[in-house]
DNA sequence: ATTATCTATAGATCTATAGATAATGC
DNA sequence: ATTATCTATAGATCTATAGATAATGC
C-alpha cells in the first residue's frame, strides 16, 4: 500500500496536473475530490495527506494551469520567430482552442469561478496573467515603442474576452466571428 | 398557504430575479435551491411547481440577467446622448462594476460557467450578447461606416475580457490598469 | 375541487476524518 | 517505527419527490 517518498511526490504532482485539467473542464465546484483522485489513479482517502483542503488544491491547480498556459505561449512564439504575436493569436483565437477547455487558457475556462475565490487562488491567476503580459510586451516592444504595458493589457483583454464570448454562444459562425474580430483588432493595435 | 394565481406568478418572477443575482454572485453550482427560494421568501418545496429543474431556472435566470444588463447599457446611452459609447464604457469599465458582480454583466460574472452549460443556457447568453452588439453597432455606425459588426465584436471582447481580468487579480492597481487600457482601446477602435 | 406552498424525506453526493493495511526507511 | 494509501464513515448539503395544509377559483 505505502509507496516511496519519491513516488508519493509524483502522485501529488499528478493530482495537481489532473485537477488543473478537470477544473478547467467542470469548474471548481463541478467536480469532487473522489473523481479528482480517481483521475490520478488514487482514492479519496489519500487526499488529505497531500493537501490541506480542496481550496488548497484549487490554488495549486490554478497555478499549474497558468504555468502550462504561458509555457504554451512561449512555445508558440519560439515556433514562429518571424511573426511571434501572430503565432500566439493563431492558436489562442482558434475554434480548436474554443473547443478544448480542458487544455486551454485557464482565464477563459475558470475566470468567472476564480473571481469568487480567495486571495491565494487569485494570486495564482495574477502571476500567470503577468507572465502573459510580459510575453505580449516583449512582442510588441519590437514593433512599437510607446506604452507597451497598456497595449499589452488591451490585447490580452481582447483575446480573453473573445475566447470567452465564443464559448458562451451556440452559433459557430458567431463564435468564429468573435475570434476573427479579435485577431484583427490585435493586429491593428500593434501596428497603430 | 395557497396564494392567488397572480401572486404565484409574481413569486415565480421574484425567484428568477433573485436567482439572476445570486447566480452571478456564487456561480450556478455555488448556491442551492434552498437558499435561492429563501432569497425569494419561499421554501424549497415550492420550487418544482415553478420550474422543471434547476437547469431550467439557470436558463431563465441567465436570460433575465442578460436582459437587465442590456437595459442598463441602453439607459447609459440614453443618459449621455453626446458621447453614448463613453457612457457605456464609463460604467462597464469601472472599479464599481468590478466589485458588484451580483448586479453586473452576466458574461463576466458567469461566462466560464455558461460555457459548461447546455444549449438553452447558451441561447440565453447568445441573445443578450447580440443585444450588446446591436447597441455598440448603433453607436459606432455614427462615427464610422465600415464593418461595424467586426468592430463591435472586438469592442465587446475587449470590455468583457478587461472586466474579467480585473476581477481575477488581487492587485487593485493592476485591475484599474486593465480597465483603463480597455477604455483607451475602445476609444481608439472607434476613431480608427 | 383545485392548487400554491409547506414540511418532511429519499437517495445521492460532498468535504473531511478515523482507523486499518502494507510497504518504506531507519 | 513510520507513513502513503486504502476502506469506511460522519455529518452536511444537494436535487427532487411525496403528502399535508390552507387558500383560491369555480
Amino acid at each position: 500500500m505505502r509507496v516511496s517518498r519519491i513516488q508519493a511526490e509524483k502522485n501529488r504532482q499528478t493530482v495537481i496536473d489532473v485537477a488543473s485539467r478537470l477544473f478547467r473542464e467542470h469548474g471548481f465546484d463541478g467536480i469532487g475530490l473522489k473523481d479528482l483522485m480517481k483521475g490520478a489513479g488514487l482514492t479519496q482517502g489519500a487526499f488529505y495527506k497531500q493537501f490541506v483542503s480542496k481550496e488548497d488544491l484549487v490554488a495549486q491547480a490554478s497555478k499549474r494551469a497558468m504555468e502550462s498556459a504561458s509555457d504554451r505561449w512561449a512555445a508558440a512564439t519560439a515556433g514562429n520567430p518571424g511573426d511571434p504575436l501572430a503565432a500566439v493569436t493563431a492558436f489562442y483565437l482558434s475554434m480548436g482552442h474554443r473547443e478544448e477547455r480542458m487544455d486551454g487558457c485557464p482565464v477563459a475556462a475558470l475566470g468567472s469561478d476564480a473571481a469568487r475565490q480567495g486571495t491565494e487562488v487569485k494570486a495564482s491567476f495574477e502571476a500567470g496573467i503577468k507572465e502573459y503580459l510580459e510575453i505580449i510586451g516583449r512582442l510588441i516592444a519590437a514593433a512599437n515603442g510607446k506604452e507597451p504595458d497598456s497595449k499589452a493589457m488591451a490585447i490580452l483583454s481582447t483575446m480573453v474576452g473573445a475566447l470567452l464570448l465564443s464559448r458562451v454562444v451556440n452559433d459557430h459562425d458567431l463564435a468564429q466571428a468573435f475570434l476573427d474580430a479579435a485577431t484583427e483588432q490585435v493586429r491593428d493595435t500593434v501596428t497603430a
